[in-house]
DNA sequence: CGGCCCTAATTT
DNA sequence: AAATTAGGGCCG
């Protein structure tokens, strides 16, 4: 499908294919009022975290999705720098996974809410490193010059020219793993996805990303999808908050600002 | 939990 | 060419 990088918000090219709520394990919006609200269905382990809120994968021993919002005051005010500090979410009743899970196993532990956009508050930083937090990468899709890397660095440009972005990103759950790693059997995702919303009238806008491990060596840029498209892979629900006709319309575009 | 090493990109 | 930065690993 042709990838329309535009700068403003382009109408709706397509019906976008209707997810019913009760189709949906969870819900995930944001409160225009200035803070992630997520819904979920009873069944779903939620973690609320200073900084960032997730949905956990017992079985897959990594989030479901990981919520937060990177604002141009937090990203270039920092009052800290990081502290590695890997350890298990206290959260997690039922068992994170753990240091010695990702421990010599060939996979990072991959921050998906990075530590790079929570270095304005200590706390937020210190609870970035959280395994409930982290899914297994590679370090050259995870590092400096991957395919992850240069994402999660255009997020923090495009907040210069967009005060206040909403970020929900994870890991594709779908069944279809490279492996399982240690002790507690980390599942290794194929693809990743990142679906960033600008909620700031009047150019609301979203974009999402469906990016596979082993395209590191490629430009994310191609691999701009809807957010419609996220849904339907992922099975989620984002931007629930919004008006529908606004949801509708943003979720089934393409769109991406340079 | 420090201390030291790795990789790639950027800066000086 | 060397140092720095931003992602990490690993060992005692």
């Amino acid at each position: 499908m042709k990838k329309a990088f535009l700068l403003g918000l382009a109408f709706a090219l397509t019906a976008p294919a209707s997810l019913s709520a009760d189709d949906l394990d969870s819900l995930v919006y944001y409160d225009v009022r200035g803070d992630f609200i997520v819904y979920y269905s009873e069944s779903q382990l939620i973690a609320k975290h200073f900084a960032y809120t997730l949905s956990y994968n017992e079985e897959c021993e990594q989030p479901n999705w990981v919520a937060y919002k990177v604002t141009k005051e937090r990203l270039y005010n920092p009052t800290c720098e990081r502290v590695d500090h890997f350890r298990k979410d206290p959260l997690i009743v039922t068992g994170s996974a753990s240091n010695s899970d990702y421990a010599s196993s060939g996979y990072s532990r991959g921050h998906l809410a990075p530590c790079g956009d929570m270095l304005w508050e200590w706390q937020a930083m210190d609870e970035s490193f959280y395994l409930s937090n982290m899914s297994p990468q590679t370090q050259t899709f995870n590092g400096a010059g991957g395919t992850w890397w240069d994402l999660e660095n255009q997020v923090r440009e495009w907040v210069r020219e967009n005060d206040e972005l909403c970020v929900v990103t994870g890991p594709v759950l779908d069944g279809d793993y490279v492996e399982w790693i240690g002790n507690n059997d980390v599942a290794v995702p194929k693809r990743f996805y990142k679906v960033i919303l600008d909620p700031v009238e009047p150019d609301v806008k979203a974009v999402g990303f469906i990016l596979a491990q082993e395209d590191y060596d490629k430009d994310f840029r191609d691999y701009a999808v809807s957010v419609d498209e996220v849904e339907q892979v992922t099975g989620l629900d984002f931007f629930y908050s919004l008006p529908n006709s606004v949801e509708d319309e943003i979720e089934a575009n393409e769109v991406c600002w340079p």
